[in-house]
DNA sequence: TTGGCGTGCCTAATTTAATTAGGAGTGCCT
DNA sequence: AGGCACTCCTAATTAAATTAGGCACGCCAA
């Protein structure tokens, strides 16, 4: 009700500090691809936004909880993207994992910066918070739930079970992502040596462990 | 011929100097064990040693040298331990690539600091030099020929090529290794969440690859 | 309308790590 | 005996993270 135009004085202080924080987020963000996730640098990010490094600390207490904080950004984007992955199509089933499976790889050659600090996590002295790791997990169960009940739908014979299943999934997921971003980070999902590999790995699933009979015995 | 007992002076300097390599290389693997690849810290090496720092440039020239040098020793200790695995028995085909995937996640856990050193590369600044990445084209060369041997052995359906095949094997092996060493380091092959999906995921791969009647058109 | 306080920024200092400079001791070899 | 190579040391230097302390501005309550 009470909405003027113009912000008062606290909301815009408040959009002030959103702005600087998102503009430190963007220059980390930008260092961390030209450089290695590794390689953030205080100074250069300072430097970048023509300020002087300790004003920094204004907005992170500390190097390690910009980290954290690039740590939970990416959480949510992940999880956004697997969310919209997971809505964007209504098919079960092999399609959707195949659907979700790039959307994977989408959303990791988008962001390969903050693959790296979640999913392969080498950042010297870094561990993220306990409030971070907690929506991690929610995330990736969020994500353990939608494959569930993807392959579910693709009734799969009793060669595997379904967590079986679902961690070679996962595996594959993880190991296509990983040596597409090392051998070809440029190529989109579908091209490059491991990026063109989706349709064929879902096809491999499908054959190896639809229900019907029985091939070989072990 | 001239073989004394006693090692001439010039042996005796030759022989100390690697020792005092090997054990700056083990000092520093087990600070990389125990605090992550991207810590090491020459400081710590040389305490651990009972030396200043600076001698450390004795022996090497540079911390990035050293690096190196770790990279090095990893490509030689993996193409030794993938070469093993290719000896240590005759079978061909399936068997031959499982023998082969479980001596690579072995190997991993084995030496799991040298595992992120070569294959998860995130250390700032470093590049292994080009000698060191010419040792390592080799010894991955070496392991894919021996991979497509056994692949070949087992007599592909021509849904897949041989070298499709061969990545899709190669990003399931990077892929359990990885998320093995990420949830139960501590485990040995066979075990854990990841660590004991080798023999299913040979089993996939030979159901849906093997050469009979297609069971079903895309 | 004014004094105090929070906010945002700065400069200066401290600490830790990598690296360089320069020197001393030891033993080998001519 | 002199010179040299080798190994180690102490004392800088440099870069990066962080802390201390100060200044200015604007808001806000008395």
């Amino acid at each position: 009700m009470a909405e003027s135009k113009v912000l008062s004085p606290k909301q815009r202080r408040q959009r002030n500090r959103e702005e600087m924080i998102d503009a430190i987020v963007e220059a980390a963000r930008q260092i961390m691809r030209e450089q290695g996730v590794a390689a953030l640098n205080l100074n250069e990010i300072a430097r970048a936004l023509g300020m002087q490094t300790p004003s920094l600390y204004e907005y992170f207490a500390s190097k390690m909880a910009l980290y954290d904080y690039l740590f939970r950004v990416g959480t949510r984007t992940f999880r956004d993207a697997m969310t919209r992955a997971g809505e964007g199509q209504d098919s079960a089933g092999w399609d959707q994992a195949q659907h979700y499976m790039t959307a994977y790889l989408e959303w990791s050659i988008a962001n390969p910066d903050l693959f790296k600090l979640l999913f392969e996590r080498h950042i010297p002295g870094f561990t993220p918070s306990d409030e971070s790791m907690a929506e991690m997990y929610g995330a990736l169960d969020e994500g353990r739930q939608r494959l569930e009940a993807g392959l579910s739908a693709a009734r799969l014979d009793p060669v595997v079970t379904l967590e079986q299943a679902r961690d070679i999934f996962i595996a594959l997921q993880h190991g296509i992502t990983a040596l597409h971003l090392a051998n070809n980070p440029e190529l989109p999902v579908g091209q490059g040596r491991f990026g063109s590999l989706i349709p064929l790995v879902i096809d491999m699933m499908r054959i190896a462990w639809e229900k019907q009979t029985k091939r070989r015995g072990s």
